[in-house]
RNA sequence: GGUUCGGUAGUUCAGUUGGUUAGAAUGCCGCCCUGUCACGGCGGAGGUCGCGGGUUCGAGUCCCGUCCGUACCGCCA
């Protein structure tokens, strides 16, 4: 036995007692005649006296470890002199009698303390050290507790976990397949899953009922904050359910995670808002609403001026910066700039100050009178204070960066605290995309969502048109769940891939599987999948979900840690029957 | 594929208009110190300024290329 005891778990009322702690050696301080040591495990400090009176043999032996050795100590508990009230243990430090070092450490390439002084990269190539900083830990205990309560509220729904295969077969639609070379098939390849969505349809073929697992998925596709190629979904799907019952259930599943991991009661409903709504005043499809700020459409309001910027674009969209009356010019040239960047790519920002004695100043004078900017400010509700932001353009991209800057006001205006939780459905998504590229339609979500019933007669003579019982659940702006209602019916999915351009023999190929099957009695069904990497960031109040994800993939998909990916052996390739011809670029 | 910012000591960073021997903090090593807990004091070691080329009397600094990292756009049904 290595400890009787953590190292995070003595208290006053241990005192006298003879004790063995395991750990690793946080810091010493060497006072001359004594020597204090700080011993560290996933539980905790605790403080470990050496006296060179005592034990003169000792006290040399705790003077030479080094930061990060692996120690083990028997030695009697005792009440300090000097107390830290700052950790758990610091009411008693421990009298060593005896010291072994269980391994020796190398001094290692950054200080394992809860402000490191390691940068990104470096912790990455490190991880097994970052790891043991209590903050990386504390993601990773919080992101344990997740799937524990996730896997605790759907069992108590009836729901039951179930493995789906990681090695399946490649489809071209949707993002990127990581593929795997079969050695025994020669030629063809396994794809990864990108989620387990044809396999959950089929479960519930198969009367499963109520289905979850927690599952990898891997999409090949280039990373993000928020985007790691392998990632994990709490994936769920049930039968005879319709929209209302899903949300439901899984409203609930979220009250439960900030009740049971937060301590955190979210009484309300979740809102709803359609996918339209969420478009014209947010100009996104998971819009933040912890602040109003809505886009008011103020095209009509501002023709006819001669301002040939307004004039001649199809849309002019305006939010009301609150209190920003008083930003000087730089802070407009900043936001100007802001919009400018090519990945906003807005042409230019038009302000109008509200002044506080009531009149306006713009960067529209020339155009508008104090009149005409007295009725704009009144479409936007703005008050003596008030700052108007206003962009011009095509309308999808106008309203994109109209988003961005939004966000960038609620910033700096704190309007984005990450200790508020702002739930909503966003609901009522567009069943197609219309893709100019290629001349015809995709998907929105996936081929299998069910159109509104209400819409059907749509399919025929609008698709762009058909509303989707499709849904996501954002929060913050973050979207960190969406499903839909599948389609049963084996005639409506037949007339999905003929809208998608599939010929009934690519469709049967793909999709076969699920199309046979669902010959032999589907039951009605829908689901989502939420992102656990980015519910647990999202709690954590974490920027990237690299941080609650142990060993995370860096910005080029490498794993700097193992090196990966890296080359294989020649017998590796024979074996796969594969000959590497890199092109050049 | 594109845009942005970055790459200087083990680590995190500073480095002026291009000008003497490239600095600080922290870590590391040595000495001193019996109540510290971010201990303190004194001393020391530690640099391919990412890499290649160019401009210049002279480049960490300016220019070009390239590699790596970062955030974002495209992409992610």
């Amino acid at each position: 036995m290595y400890r009787t005891h953590t190292c995070g778990e003595l208290r006053l009322l241990d005192a006298g007692k003879t004790v063995e702690l395991s750990g690793w050696v946080q810091r010493s301080r060497k006072m001359g005649g004594m020597t204090f040591v700080d011993i560290r495990d996933r539980y905790g400090i605790t403080q470990l006296v050496f006296n060179s009176e005592t034990n003169s043999t000792l006290f040399e032996q705790a003077n030479a470890l080094g930061r990060e050795f692996v120690i083990q100590i028997k030695g009697q508990v005792a009440e300090r002199s000097n107390k830290n009230n700052n950790i758990g243990t610091g009411e008693v430090e421990i009298l060593v009698a005896s010291l072994i070092v269980l391994n020796e450490a190398q001094t290692p390439p950054f200080t394992i303390e809860d402000n490191t002084d390691g940068g990104d990269d470096i912790r990455m190539k490190y991880r097994y050290l970052d790891l043991r900083r209590n903050n990386v830990r504390s993601n990773l205990m919080l992101r344990h507790q997740i799937a524990f309560e996730t896997r605790r509220y759907l069992d108590q729904l009836g729901f039951v976990e179930v493995e789906t295969p990681v090695l399946i077969g490649s489809t071209p639609e949707g993002a990127r397949d990581f593929v795997v070379p079969s050695r025994m098939n020669a030629g063809e390849f396994y794809a990864l899953p990108q989620s387990p969505q044809l396999f959950k349809q089929l479960l519930m073929v198969s009367g499963f009922d109520r289905y979850f697992q927690i599952a990898k998925c891997f999409r090949d596709e280039d990373l993000r904050a928020d985007r790691q190629p392998e990632f994990t979904q709490i994936d769920c799907e049930m039968s005879f359910v319709n929209q209302e019952d899903v949300l439901n259930t899984f409203e609930g599943m979220m009250k439960h995670l900030f009740k049971f991991v937060k301590d955190m009661d979210m009484n309300d409903p979740f809102p709803r808002m359609t996918w339209q709504d969420a478009m014209k005043y947010y100009g996104s499809d998971k819009p933040d609403i912890r602040f109003d700020m809505k886009f008011v459409e103020l095209k009509e309001a501002v023709s006819g001026h001669d301002f040939v910027v307004f004039d001649s674009v199809p849309y002019v969209g305006g939010i009301c910066a609150t209190g920003c009356a008083a930003y000087t010019r730089k802070q407009i040239d900043e936001l100007t700039e802001f919009v400018k960047r090519p990945q906003i790519g807005a042409k230019g920002l038009v302000y109008i100050r509200c002044e506080l004695d009531g009149s306006f100043k713009s960067s529209v004078d020339k155009f508008y009178s104090n009149d005409d900017l007295k009725e704009i400010a009144a479409l936007l509700n703005a008050q003596p204070g008030d700052l108007i932001l206003i962009l011009a353009g095509n309308k999808i991209k106008t309203q994109k960066a109209l988003c961005e800057l939004r966000l960038e006001i609620g910033s700096r205006l704190g309007l984005r605290d990450k200790n508020v939780y702002a739930p909503l459905w966003v609901i009522d998504f567009p069943l197609f995309e219309w893709d100019d590229e290629t001349q015809r339609y995709y998907a929105t979500h996936h081929p299998f969502t069910s159109p509104n019933l209400d819409d059907v007669p749509l399919l025929d003579t609008d698709p762009g048109q058909v509303r989707a019982t499709a849904y996501d659940m954002v929060i913050n702006g973050v979207e960190l769940g969406g499903g839909s209602i599948r389609i049963h019916d084996s005639a409506l999915q037949n007339r999905m891939f003929e809208l998608l351009g599939f010929t009934p023999e690519k469709a049967q190929a793909q999709f076969g599987f699920l199309m046979n099957a669902f010959k032999y009695g589907a039951p009605p069904h829908g689901g989502l999948a939420f992102g656990l990497d980015r519910l647990v960031s999202l709690f954590a109040g974490l920027d990237s979900i690299r941080d609650c994800i142990a060993f995370p993939k860096n910005n080029s998909g490498r794993d700097v840690m193992i090196d990966a990916p890296s080359l294989i052996d020649q017998s590796q390739l024979d074996e796969l029957n594969l000959i590497i011809d890199i092109k050049e670029k």
